[in-house]
DNA sequence: CCACAACTTGCGTGACACGCATATAGTGCG
DNA sequence: CGCACTATATGCGTGTCACGCAAGTTGTGG
């Protein structure tokens, strides 16, 4: 995450990586869901900087350069869970966890919805969503003293919240719909989650 | 879904799409989940006995072509729920429907195990798996007298409901486990489904 | 039986993903 | 500091793919 953690070569890619990331969603967000096909390699490339050959090298698929930005988000959202206080049961540790996550900032209404509604992109959204399943499960399994590869608790709740953030975020940018993100998410969260996983036995 | 209930046209293009979704799932698991661009449209498209122009009328990528049938099967969830009797608790029904749909006959372990290790295979099922959760939440906020269209209960319980089948298929071809997929299919859902949607007001 | 609609097919085209070879920039050691 | 080494950027060539277009073929309804 933090910059100066890394060396320069690794902070130079992080940022072409996230240069043809934002470039690629803002292109395509400019040409809207039905001109997906408008969006060519060679335009984000050269919006970003470097070359098309480059582009190839960073993503093999123009979906999975739009989707990179959430997907790199979503990817944090175990470590996130973790930096929560270990006495939080789990349900408020989860809620506040993916609060914090996507309400700073509150994401962009405009990508989420060309994401949404583009069949191509919704894959490989999905997928990266899915990819940020299992630390998630980790995360939980660790909380609530549960094996994350033994138990179905971690993984099918893990599963569950993924579910229950997209939903919030189909919700929310549903017309007519005035509440904060934050609320939805609470709501959404609430349905599935609970504070701590069946069968356990209290001391 | 019977044949018989359509006319000859609609007969005939469900059977051709079936014939190029079988062949090309067919030759995607001969190739393994390394060899997937092994598999060329011409191949599937002879396999299937049409032409490759005729592949791409039905399908705008191979991805979809090979996952078509897990669509097609994912598709009638919410159906299959509609059927169960109406007096069941919510919990009870969706699991019934969900073992019945996926265990008649069990799934095939070759083709689940290679849609879920090929990232490009893996989004489109995800996708398409996703696309049953709009008629899954209809059915259940008709089950449960909330509204799809206002409440969150239901389609966050049926993305919920989606994540645990996909979580219970990876756990059961998980190797050393012998477990029979209904059964995990069981643990999986209880941990998401309740009886009944929240905030209920008993009589 | 005939006009019409749906479907299939072959051809041509623009774009794309990627292997390979080369040039350049960052890294670590003496 | 300078030098070998590795990682990254770029150009070019290739095999595939998705799809528009314009026939030809098959099913449908009057």
């Amino acid at each position: 995450m933090n910059d100066d953690a890394m060396d320069l070569r690794a902070r130079n890619r992080q940022a072409t990586r996230e240069a043809i990331g934002h470039a690629a969603l803002r292109l395509a967000i400019e040409q809207g869901p039905n001109g997906l096909a408008l969006v060519r390699v060679h335009d984000i490339a050269t919006a970003a900087g470097v070359s098309s050959r480059t582009y190839n090298n960073y993503f093999s698929s123009r979906a999975e350069a739009i989707c990179a930005l959430q997907a790199d988000q979503s990817r944090s959202v175990g470590e996130t869970l973790r930096s929560r206080p270990a006495d939080e049961p789990l349900d408020q540790a989860v809620i506040a966890a993916v609060i914090e996550l996507y309400t700073n900032p509150e994401p962009d209404r405009a990508g989420l919805s060309m994401i949404m509604s583009t069949p191509e992109l919704e894959g490989e959204a999905l997928r990266a969503f899915t990819m940020a399943e299992g630390p998630l499960a980790e995360a939980i399994a660790a909380r609530t003293g549960t094996d994350a590869g033994r138990d179905l608790f971690p993984t099918v709740t893990a599963a569950a919240v993924a579910g229950a953030i997209r939903v919030a975020g189909r919700h929310w940018l549903t017309p007519g719909n005035t509440a904060p993100f934050a609320t939805i998410l609470r709501s959404a969260l609430s349905c599935v989650v609970p504070a701590a996983p069946p069968n356990q036995t209290p001391p």
